[in-house]
DNA sequence: CCAAAAGTGTTGAAGTTACACCCATGC
DNA sequence: GCATGGGTGTAACTTCAACACTTTTGG
């Protein structure tokens, strides 16, 4: 386990990320089925892995990521340090560390993540920790390994702090979408439900949005137009914010 | 240094606190001088310590606190971690590392705090880095040791943040105030001007402050009335927030 | 009586909410 | 022709931004 130099791993330290993805109809986050040991019930975990000597935290997250989702260059913002020192008290954590990690008593400090990915770009990975993930509802989620379930609801809550204050989408949706698509994802990360029209005015007059020239095709209703994100004021609005409340 | 059992160190973890007061005209962070070494400029920087093995990180945060000002049960609110391997960079960082810690040439990652204080609690504490203590205005700080004024910018963005999500001033200023110490707060921390009347009117629209029966003295112009804040409406605006944009 | 900060209202513009019907398509 | 989701407008209400003068006190 113990590889030299370069790679020297840093046993103290570990980074945990929570990848959330939409399926044009409800959120959902990657998660893995921790590997299986002797006498543990099976139990699904945040991707994460311990960080390497001479790599920095946020290129930390950028590897697991990697190695998880085959994806590089993907919006990945820190949620926070986890740190108690009795972040791992389960019985059955405890079991599981002991058959894995050559330290099973150390205290393992976790910086996590949370990362937008477009879940249609995900390809699942050879590696060894990616062929048990699955893309789980959020409203599925209801316990998780080690002190995960504590940091999904962190970052859970740190993406419905920021889609009031930034535009959201652009790393959730493909290219082109439709206005509903956009709706739902709104509606699915704020776990409540907005008015059609108020909503399509809203986007429309930040400029976040502009129409394509081309509407769905085959779908046994009247078909939508295609949108896509306008970079440029996208951009503009991610810098500046929605600056709402007028302090 | 190296103590044993309880209070043993974790020589790979740090934290470090950016406490703000408020001295009724603009804020102010709580900074102290790094212990003088020979051949080493001084240099203003967070106050902050190596973690214990036993002790969470906001109780780590916590403890800083108390040594530096005394105070406990402070509000206290995780910034993040950074732990750039190279976040030690500058030459007189090295030097000084090199004559103050053990193994000066370790990884340490920092998980950052702030901290939101009544100067008027604060008595300075004898403790060793407390002594050099001081409160700089925020608008002088330009320049802190390691990576501390990247943290201080972190932490500055972040209460800025706050400050449109939810009510701020409980902690910073003393139970009776007058309105103008509570604008010029706000002031302060957003960086702009805000219209008097405009200002008075949201804050008593959203009853976060009640009058008290009780003017200034002695002051030579017309005497303010005493506010205090409406505990019971704060503690539910923090809950819930402001909730602005409308999604 | 002067200087200094406190306190107070109105108006026009912008934004928010709530709500219901017709449209285009595939089958 | 029917089921399905797409797309559209208005009116009442609330909130926001901008703006200037009077009041009370100490000296």
């Amino acid at each position: 386990m113990q590889i030299k130099n370069k790679h020297q791993i840093n046993h103290r330290i570990s980074t945990d990320c929570v990848i959330f993805g939409f399926d044009f109809n409800q959120l959902r986050v990657l998660l893995i089925e921790r590997q299986p040991v002797e006498g543990v019930p099976q139990m699904m975990a945040l991707p994460g892995d311990l960080i390497f000597e001479e790599e920095n935290l946020d290129m930390a997250a950028g590897r697991v990521l990697k190695e998880l989702t085959g994806l590089n260059d993907i919006f990945l913002e820190q949620v926070g340090a986890f740190g108690d020192p009795n972040r791992v008290n389960k019985p059955n954590d405890k079991k599981w560390l002991q058959a894995v990690r050559q330290d099973p008593d150390a205290r393992v400090i976790t910086v996590a993540y949370y990362s937008l990915v477009n879940m249609n770009d995900y390809e699942p990975q050879p590696s060894s920790f990616a062929k048990s993930a699955s893309w789980i509802l959020v409203d599925d989620i209801k316990e998780l390994a080690f002190d995960h379930f504590e940091i999904f609801q962190a970052a859970l809550k740190k993406l419905k702090d920021k889609i009031n204050m930034q535009p959201i989408g652009f790393n959730l949706l493909p290219e082109k979408f439709t206005f509903s698509q956009l709706h739902k994802l709104y509606e699915s990360i704020l776990g409540n439900e907005l008015d059609k029209r108020n909503f399509r005015r809203k986007m429309l007059k930040l400029n976040m949005v502009e129409s394509l020239d081309e509407k769905q095709e085959g779908v046994p209703h009247k078909p939508s137009q295609y949108f896509k994100f306008n970079e440029e004021n996208y951009l503009k609005l991610l810098e500046k914010g929605f600056n709402n409340f007028g302090f």
